[in-house]
DNA sequence: CATGCTATCCTTAGTTG
DNA sequence: CCAACTAAGGATAGCAT
């Protein structure tokens, strides 16, 4: 191999930059790929150093998630909502920017929601206490996954992933509350 | 006020750290608080310079939150959320510890389960269309999420966390089951 | 415990292949 | 476009206050 470059000349090296939006896209998918990457080792490098647990998700400028997690991201966000839902109102350390959220949007659909809840909201009750009745155990529906056929398999699935949705919206329908009253 | 250090020698600077789990707690604390700041500045970095959003989860080691998020923390783990449950059964883009699944300690489970399920699934077809029979609606369990109070919806979550891990046992199940068909 | 300092290590912008 | 390289700039371990 050659030991000398010879050629070696305009190499600069690395410039200084202003931390302000970087407008040329090629710069800014690179940029972010590489730093990104670098922000991920950092905080793999922290969660070994200080044995805690911690995820990042991010969405790229093409709006692609990433997202790291040790262990892994969903037990973390898990946890996170475990959290915050518990402390939020009172306490709520947030740091970030520090807008305290716009929640002008989710409005909108809360207030259907909500409406629609009330309506459904008699007319289920019977419902529910049928079911309950139905199932001794509770978590039949836990049992029954391995009785399933592949179509009811994946429509059940389906379910599941539309219910989680509702489960968040809920969720933070009930923060709301919390923090109105 | 003294304008000059005499004094001034034993500073070596820093040194190479191997990364491995920190063992003198109060080094920890110190090293956490450090670095943590700065994955945060740095994530607040990517934010500006490439114009996206991410958020970040950490537990301290005394086991205390703290996030970071752009714009907020709520908004990117809802999105998260939303984008895991939207496409997470089929394409599953983990990146994380990325192992594809070993597939081989999975068998013995599965050929296991297949025999009990083809047992199960003749006596159990039944309880199954009598248990449609009894719900009117398929899907009384989405609804009624809206009535449900803060303690149950905790424990709701849970189980369909629980549930969630049954759900891709079994999709693998079955795809095996294809597999060997 | 937090803050400031400094020498050293690490990250990465810019460039080349 | 992606990977490698280089050196400037930034992060930080260890120490001191």
């Amino acid at each position: 191999m050659d030991m000398f470059k010879p050629t070696k000349k305009t190499i600069i090296g690395r410039k200084k930059i202003e931390i302000k939006k970087l407008d040329k896209n090629s710069c800014k998918l690179v940029t972010f790929s590489k730093r990104r990457a670098g922000l991920f080792r950092k905080a793999s490098e922290l969660c070994i150093l200080c044995h805690v647990y911690a995820a990042i998700i991010v969405f790229s400028p093409a709006d692609k998630l990433f997202c790291f997690g040790e262990p892994n991201t969903e037990n973390i966000v898990a946890r996170y909502l475990k959290e915050t839902a518990a402390i939020d109102a009172p306490t709520k350390d947030r740091r970030e920017g520090g807008k305290p959220v716009s929640y002008e949007e989710h409005n909108k659909e809360y207030d259907e929601a909500m409406k629609k809840l009330e309506l459904e909201r008699k007319e289920l009750a019977d419902m529910k206490t049928l079911a309950k009745h139905n199932n001794k155990r509770g978590d039949w529906w836990k049992e029954s996954i391995n009785e399933m056929s592949v179509e009811q398999l994946e429509q059940f699935m389906i379910a599941i992933y539309e219910l989680r949705g509702k489960l968040v919206e809920r969720a933070v329908q009930l923060r709301m509350q919390w923090r109105l009253s």
